[in-house]
DNA sequence: AGTACCACCTGACGGC
DNA sequence: TGCCGTCAGGTGGTAC
């Protein structure tokens, strides 16, 4: 589930394999995961143009194309990738499709199509246009403290809105909350300032940590809650019982032992 | 303005 | 074996 971490690799991966090589062609194979922009208009787009360079903010990757005439954004959803590949065959699921001169391509994977492909003027518009928050990990203590203050709703759904913070989804919310030892329901405003430093501490220890080991999962310290998300799971810490709740629409996994 | 809630999508999984 | 319901979750629209 591409959050913040995970658009990280996938960034280093694009800028790892497909930089500077002339797009050939362009072929949409489903356009439901297009935002704004018609297939025809997208190829017209890309077509002959390069990837100069790319950035992320939050959960999208934008990609600058030469002149800088325009800015592809990728985002993933809950289960979009990219592939880069010289094999005849693209992959299953794959949604859109770059051909390089060289015969490689990009593939543009996407199966529950909950991933969105739009074109921007540049990724600073982007950010603008969708009034997006600051990123979660480009974020400093005191802008943080600013946003927060004063707001009404759970802190959880403070987190995972990327309006207010871009990057968090939910499982890195729940492991920011579970190591701050905070439960998720507890109300933005009824926490002091101290607090507040600690979940900006915790964000940006766990976002580094998670992207240092190239998002796996199963490569996180086994301290993570991320490892016992499920039914009957157990806490790594104080082996109470993990619950599960819903919250602001999602599954919401927590420790009642550890936080508080 | 901020918050809450449902629909969208489809593969995975469990029950029978 | 195969059918079917439920779950996953990031977003966008709507209602409050």
């Amino acid at each position: 589930m591409p959050e913040l971490p995970d658009v990280a690799h996938l960034k280093r991966y694009l800028d790892a394999t497909a930089l500077h090589q002339p797009v050939e062609r362009v072929d949409v194979r489903d356009s439901y995961v297009l935002k704004g922009i018609s297939a025809s208009r997208l190829r017209e787009q890309l077509e002959g143009t390069e990837i100069d360079s790319s950035t992320r903010h939050g959960k999208n990757l934008l990609v600058e194309l030469t002149g800088g005439a325009c800015c592809l954004r990728l985002h993933f959803g809950m289960t979009g990738s990219l592939r880069y590949y010289r094999d005849d065959d693209a992959p299953q699921y794959t949604r859109v499709l770059l051909d390089f001169d060289n015969g490689y391509h990009l593939a543009y994977v996407c199966p529950r199509k909950l991933g969105r492909v739009s074109i921007a003027e540049s990724a600073e518009a982007f950010v603008e246009n969708e009034e997006l928050g600051p990123d979660a990990l480009e974020i400093g203590r005191d802008d943080f403290l600013q946003i927060m203050r004063g707001r009404r709703g759970a802190l959880k759904t403070a987190l995972m809105n990327q309006q207010v913070i871009a990057g968090l989804g939910n499982v890195y919310s729940d492991e920011i909350l579970y190591q701050a030892g905070l439960l998720p329901t507890r109300k933005v405003g009824d926490l002091d300032e101290d607090a507040l430093k600690e979940v900006y501490r915790v964000m940006q220890r766990v976002l580094k940590a998670s992207i240092e080991r190239n998002a796996d999962a199963e490569e996180m310290p086994r301290a993570w809650l991320i490892h016992n998300r499920g039914k009957g799971e157990t806490c790594p810490r104080c082996g109470t019982q993990v619950r599960r709740e819903e919250v602001s629409g999602r599954g919401c996994y927590f420790c009642p032992g550890c936080q508080q």
